[in-house]
DNA sequence: TAGATTGTTAATCGATTAACAATC
DNA sequence: TAGATTGTTAATCGATTAACAATC
């Protein structure tokens, strides 16, 4: 009987995967759960409890194998599952996200994107060519995407995300100010607001003589 | 003695707010915890164990005033504090955030926007006149912004965030897929990657005959 | 073998939940 | 007053840390 992973442990993954790509980048092929707690200001403890969670990736004596460490966690994620997903807005947060973000890292492809306004529709954006809406339930029947992301205005995101579930989506990356919630689709809300409201907090502590402590912090943990 | 506030309550405070904001938007002037736990998928208890770690914000056989709560968890977060922001980097997303974002809701206001490109310096973005980044050093010793948003590439975040530093900048609210770390500074890193990793989790345990559980989720928790 | 570092168990700590008396 | 709902204490639960035996 495998032990229930707890919620704790999962957010704590994609955090590793990004130290571990660093690493990989600068060359570094083994590491200590001592060396990356330092790095990560986590102790040695609970690097390694984290990483038993889904069995012995080190070797004693040694430590951890940088790419063996990173694929298991890109593996126990499913960020190497080929997973297919549509951009559905393509302002400026859209055309963002197409131009800098590197998808093919968590093992996703960009299967289309598509835009509403007619000014938009078929221009070219990193080299994908944008589609109407019009066609959106076409395309997901025909290309089978299971994820979407979604920089859409506050009106209409909940409409359109409900569509989409109803074409096959199974989940959806939210970046409207608005809380999407969907009944048996999965909903990651992205919020730029609470990020700077823990600035405000981190800035109003050190006005009111706060104890002035690590000064050091890491959004979307 | 006032008890030292947990982390994990704080980080709970951006999401009241958000409901808040939200109940306001439908006009409701009361709520009390049940209500709102429900909404929020979170325990009662939970709810009037946080409010009370800042004192009593409620009326017994009442329950909580919306708006005054609002006002309450704006100040213990600092969101009233009319602090001062820049935004460096006017591509696609800083462009994004200047016309999306409702800096106001957190009594942020933009100061200025800056970026290092020619063509785009001197253009108007959302009312404000791009400047020139030579210009950032002058602009800071006068305007004094104590906030910065930066939406630079990989490799000229570090830099540009140390000198801001030297400039009087005390808060960093980085979406470079960096780690930016500063000493003496507080910094909330924004990973996107993070967001669409949770999902591809999500996905991967459904797949797998997961439990199929509550299907529901929240970003920057 | 000696040294290093993991895997894993036990101890501690903190956060969440339950319960209920206070009070509006 | 009776009903509702908070504020707050005590009990539970889970997560983190410490420690050390296993082993490379």
């Amino acid at each position: 009987m495998k032990k229930r992973i707890s919620d704790s442990v999962i957010r704590r993954l994609p955090r590793y995967f990004r130290y571990l790509t660093e690493l990989t980048r600068c060359g570094e092929t083994r590491i200590s759960s001592a060396m990356l707690s330092e790095k990560m200001n986590v102790t040695a403890s609970q690097v390694r409890q984290d990483f038993n969670c889904f069995g012995g990736f080190g070797q004693q004596g040694y430590g951890y194998s940088v790419p063996a460490l990173k694929q298991e966690i890109a593996s126990i994620l499913g960020a190497d599952m080929g997973n297919r997903a549509i951009i559905v807005g393509m302002g400026h947060l859209g055309t963002a996200l197409m131009k800098n973000m590197n998808f093919a890292k968590y093992g996703v492809s960009v299967a289309g994107v598509f835009d509403i306004s007619p000014q938009v529709v078929g221009t070219t954006v990193n080299g994908m060519q944008v589609r109407s809406m019009d066609e959106i339930e076409a395309f997901c029947s025909q290309e089978k995407p299971n994820l979407a992301i979604l920089t859409l205005s506050r009106d209409s995101t909940q409409t359109v995300a409900a569509q989409l579930q109803q074409y096959g989506i199974r989940g959806f990356l939210n970046f409207a100010s608005v809380e999407l919630s969907l009944d048996g689709a999965y909903v990651e809300n992205v919020h730029f607001g609470d990020g700077l409201m823990m600035l405000c907090y981190a800035l109003k502590q050190e006005q009111q003589g706060g104890d002035g402590s690590d000064a050091k912090n890491s959004g979307t943990k």
